[in-house]
DNA sequence: TTGTATGCGTTATCAT
DNA sequence: ATGATAACGCATACAA
């Protein structure tokens, strides 16, 4: 008696003397059985407290109404938000979410990928780690026609719906708007230029300097990865340099966040030396003593259009695998890490 | 051809020419199946790209080597660092961590719960959401002999083992810390005395005010929730007391920002004439630009036995079901919003 | 060492 | 409107 025993439509179909195939009809709502079995099976199912075994329904449809997730970290305020958007849109249509986690490692992304293929999973929901450098498990997971979808970082992959942000356009608005703030000399907190989202933040950085006219120092550019560490060192070698920056616009929060931290550490006044922007708009920007300004990636968003590119997908159950391709605007929160406009009311408040 | 075409053990054995039974035995690493086949079978999956099918395993084997994981919210440091603990020790053990969250309100709860029960999960991890008043949907999963281990937020439950913090503990240490910074009229931002985790929190700050003799002002306890904000609508409602406090201990660090914030705001000095203790350790509490005294759960510790219960639990695969109850003592990080002995190195670091 | 047959719980096809 | 039966993909008891 070491195995759960759990109540069949075996079991109902004997107790009432009629057929498991009788049973399973009156339980999916078959238009074809009388009014009268259907209740008697519902009221007897209720009774025994039968539970439909999704294991053996799966088996035999081939869809088991579970979509998975895989995110490098859930912890962080942008892909949790993502995962929320996917589960509003999905919940509805009777799927449900499997949450994975890369941190950030390949071989981790590889394995949950097999790990959700094997539990037959109607399609997948995927930002590359930051370790990927190829998609050829992805391919896999195309050949055996599961639908995936790449969110915010992707690699271009034939047959592949993505959703991601215009981070081009991002870091351009980052480095304009640092700009109309009178900054001259911006430096930039570069993520990983692996991923696209970084190279493109990093690309439109360059184009602003560009359209304004403004030399681009490349020792202005620092390499950082998401941890607040990064930042304070990022400012170490950036103070080091012949030329001081006036302003940092960071791919990152945590990095702009450690950037800060080591510019009071110098006493370096904040946004009146120096004007500091990060980017994904984690909660903590907003509630710091010093607020920061970030960019927002309306990762809700991100997370529901996926879900319905995902449905479209499944939808259209024809061998053509539609590739779409959708790209979100972002949207800059001016805080008073930048925004010396609004230093005034903000010094009222905030009272240091 | 909208259905996915995958290769299954029969492919094999056709192209081999042996049987099926043969198939699967040499990919289950039989012993009794001679070196040779093994070897074939295995390159000959590889080439044709052979994927086990769990499902169909699972529905053989009455076990799918997936567990599940209800949380209210996966974007908590706590949280995801339990999960974390948990991942870490049953990976190595074949499973695989599926992630819910009840966003905090019993129907999520139970519809999580219904969902992961129904595709034949071998065990879940479950803290209760503010929401749940009992657990009659708990019971449903013991009765399905489902082996069920609360962590953190318990309902106590015959039958259900739980890994906990020794909270009675943790609000004992966090108060007793207070009077010894030299703080007497110590106030108590609660949290929803429904979870007992937030009860024994209360009970402990009360023990330790009676143990040195201070008197307990019933009007010094506020009930909040964990956002920021109630945080500081409390500080408004305390400061509206006749006696205003000298300290606050509160349950939550979301709630303890609020109040430094409003604090802050009404130019009161932290710790000097104020102390303010958080509780859970969030990352953000380290890193503020006045950190935050908190009490670390030991997340991942709790993750990682929570898992260890687990395990115990399938390996004696008898009828009986053990009920461990496992309680961790806590750890209190002092930082300056509460330390008044390490202010003046802080105030060198600061630079305020 | 390998093959045959059966069942896990459902649903779909074909009868009736 | 309902019943009998096969099939989903795999693993195993029993044979050989």
């Amino acid at each position: 008696m070491n195995r759960k025993e759990k109540v069949t439509i075996y079991d109902i179909s004997k107790k009432l003397d009629i057929s498991a195939a009788t049973v399973s009809r009156a339980l999916n709502q078959n238009p074809k059985i009388s009014k009268k079995t259907r209740e008697l099976v519902a009221k007897t199912a209720k009774e025994m407290n039968y539970k439909q075994n999704r294991l053996a329904q799966a088996l035999k449809s081939g869809r088991t109404n579970n979509v998975g997730v895989i995110v490098p970290y859930i912890n962080r305020s942008f892909f949790s938000s993502v995962i929320r958007g996917i589960e509003e849109e999905l919940n509805p249509h009777g799927y449900h979410v499997i949450i994975c986690q890369s941190h950030e490692e390949v071989k981790n992304e590889i394995k949950q990928l097999n790990a959700l293929l094997n539990t037959q999973i109607d399609g997948i929901f995927m930002s590359v780690s930051k370790t990927t450098q190829n998609t050829d498990h992805v391919k896999k997971a195309l050949a055996e026609n599961t639908p995936l979808i790449f969110f915010d970082r992707k690699i271009e992959t034939p047959g592949v719906s993505s959703v991601v942000l215009d981070d081009f356009k991002a870091g351009f608005m980052a480095t304009e708007h640092l700009i109309q703030e009178g900054c001259k000399k911006i430096a930039h907190l570069s993520g990983d230029i692996n991923l696209e989202i970084y190279k493109n933040r990093y690309e439109g950085y360059i184009a602003a300097l560009e359209k304004y006219g403004l030399n681009h120092n490349p020792e202005h550019v620092i390499l950082t990865n998401s941890k607040i560490e990064s930042g304070q060192q990022a400012v170490v070698r950036l103070w080091e340099c012949e030329e001081k920056p006036d302003a940092i616009f960071s791919a990152g929060d945590y990095a702009a966040l450690g950037a800060i931290q080591e510019l009071k550490r110098r006493n370096i006044k904040i946004p009146e030396e120096v004007c500091v922007v990060g980017f994904s708009n984690e909660p903590f920007t907003k509630y710091m003593e010093l607020p920061i300004t970030s960019m927002d990636q309306t990762p809700q968003l991100m997370g529901k259009i996926a879900a319905q590119v995902f449905l479209e997908q499944v939808k259209e159950n024809l061998a053509v695998s539609i590739e779409k391709k959708v790209v979100l605007s972002p949207e800059l929160f001016v805080r008073e890490s930048s925004g010396r406009s609004i230093l005034k009311t903000a010094a009222n408040k905030a009272l240091l």
